[in-house]
DNA sequence: TCTGGGGTCCTAGGACCC
DNA sequence: TCTGGGGTCCTAGGACCC
């Protein structure tokens, strides 16, 4: 058996956690620049806040409903997650994370346990250490544990929040409720061609012909038929090294000429490098995209991208960013206004050993120099140590006007609570006179 | 004024090889 | 009249996920 488990409105709980004079009460959570609507209570959603919604297309709704309005604060959620994922892991003997707030299980083992008590003593130890309200599905196959989940979630009285499809009774009744274009692995597309057909449920999915599935939907959608058939054809993944690293923003305002998208090109290529160190791997070749503003119609548009491939392999933010503005020099053009830009690493090799070509060696050289940024970095602060090409005054230019406090991750930002009795309840610093414990 | 960021996999078609 | 057959590698684009 395969479990799945979600944090329920991951961002927006996260924050909830630490302010809960929020609970009931609807919360969204920011993109990056405060742009869009990336995460929300269920509070939000009924208010028919939908996802990806232009925070300045709803600021009046927020206003009427006091809707708690938060910037995405990463450096949180990614700390959170880590606290839900490592409980979580003492309870299973294998799990694959598959993103910020979800995670594959495997129970093999399991057979002579009650799965929906097991289930609801994970819940309840990932709420009782991080305040983290989840859900939980359990099916024979990847793709049905996305569904149980799907249940369990949309049910939470019903079900106590965990559901678990072991029968085929079960199968075929989660999969007559299921809309198709819910299933996982099915999106937009698919499910517009599907609906043509009268395909609604994904019930109504596995009753087409493996061969019609596999010509518009490729092996992929055989496979995920299979899945839903109930024989697992999709495996917990072990952790692997990331094949592409990508660092890319929307700009606050718009950049006009190459000097500005300079500067940010190296930026993100320092970045870039910076999490290729982490993975302890090289690239040899970066891809750099500028683009204007989509959204407005009335201005002159331009997108463009190019590859540059390196001599050699290399994780060094110098290098990278050298590359890197090569590419951007050869693709931009006067005239615009740029909104983003983006630096993807690519052809990601394990860092060691490094094949130096036999005409250019420059890579190792920067080496111990890299080390000594890092280690600066990670003892004094974040991007403390930059590069002259990059602006000094400043990493990234974002609007974040809602941040709440690193509570987990900075001492000064910690929680303070008031214990004297009087008024109650969390605050944070800076909300409220308050005494640090 | 204002519209996110970061990934993976598969396929078709072209270039090239023998 | 009649113009092979079978590989591999790379790339761009499309689909999906959170």
């Amino acid at each position: 058996m395969f479990g799945l488990i979600d944090c329920n409105n991951f961002y927006a709980s996260c924050e909830r956690v630490f302010r809960p004079e929020m609970n009931g009460k609807p919360v969204v959570v920011l993109s990056n620049n405060d742009g869009c609507v990336i995460a929300r209570s269920n509070e939000a959603k009924s208010l028919g806040i939908p996802m990806g919604a232009p925070a300045y297309q709803f600021q009046k709704l927020f206003d009427k409903n006091g809707v708690y309005i938060f910037s995405a604060n990463f450096v949180l959620y990614g700390d959170m997650s880590a606290r839900v994922m490592s409980i979580v892991a003492s309870f299973v003997p294998d799990m694959e994370i598959y993103s910020i707030d979800e995670a594959f299980l495997l129970l093999d083992g399991f057979d002579h346990f009650d799965l929906e008590e097991y289930g609801k003593k994970i819940r309840k130890a990932v709420y009782k250490s991080t305040g983290i309200p989840v859900s939980i599905g359990f099916a024979p196959t990847k793709a049905l544990a996305k569904a149980a989940n799907r249940i369990a979630k949309k049910y939470p009285e019903k079900t106590g929040g965990v559901y678990t499809i072991n029968s085929d009774e079960k199968r075929i009744k989660a999969l007559k409720w299921l809309k198709a274009e819910d299933v996982w692995g099915i999106g937009r597309q698919h499910s517009k061609r599907l609906e043509n057909l009268g395909v609604k449920s994904a019930w109504d999915f596995i009753c087409q012909s493996d061969g019609w599935v596999r010509k518009y939907m490729s092996v992929v959608g055989l496979r995920l038929k299979r899945e839903l058939e109930g024989e697992s054809s999709i495996e917990l993944e072990e952790p692997k090294i990331k094949k592409e690293i990508a660092t890319t923003r929307s700009f606050e305002g718009h950049y006009t000429t190459l000097d500005q998208l300079k500067e940010r090109v190296v930026t993100f290529s320092v970045t870039c490098a910076e999490k290729l160190r982490k993975q302890n791997s090289s690239a040899r070749s970066v891809m750099v995209f500028l683009l204007t503003n989509a959204h407005r119609e009335d201005l002159p548009q331009y997108q463009r991208n190019i590859v540059v491939k390196f001599p050699f392999a290399t994780n060094s933010g110098i290098e990278i960013a050298r590359f890197a503005c090569d590419g951007l020099s050869r693709i931009f053009r006067e005239g615009y206004n740029y909104k983003k830009a983006g630096v993807i690493v690519m052809d990601i090799v394990p860092e060691n050993p490094v094949q130096l070509n036999l005409f250019e060696n420059s890579n190792p050289r920067h080496e111990p120099l890299m080390k000594a940024i890092d280690r600066i970095n990670r003892s004094i602060g974040h991007h403390k140590v930059k590069l002259a090409s990059q602006d000094l005054d400043r990493t990234w230019k974002m609007r974040q006007e809602k941040l709440s406090p690193r509570y987990t991750t900075r001492l000064h930002e910690i929680l303070v609570i008031n214990a004297t009795g009087k008024g109650g309840g969390t605050k944070t610093d800076g909300d409220f006179e308050t005494k640090r414990l």
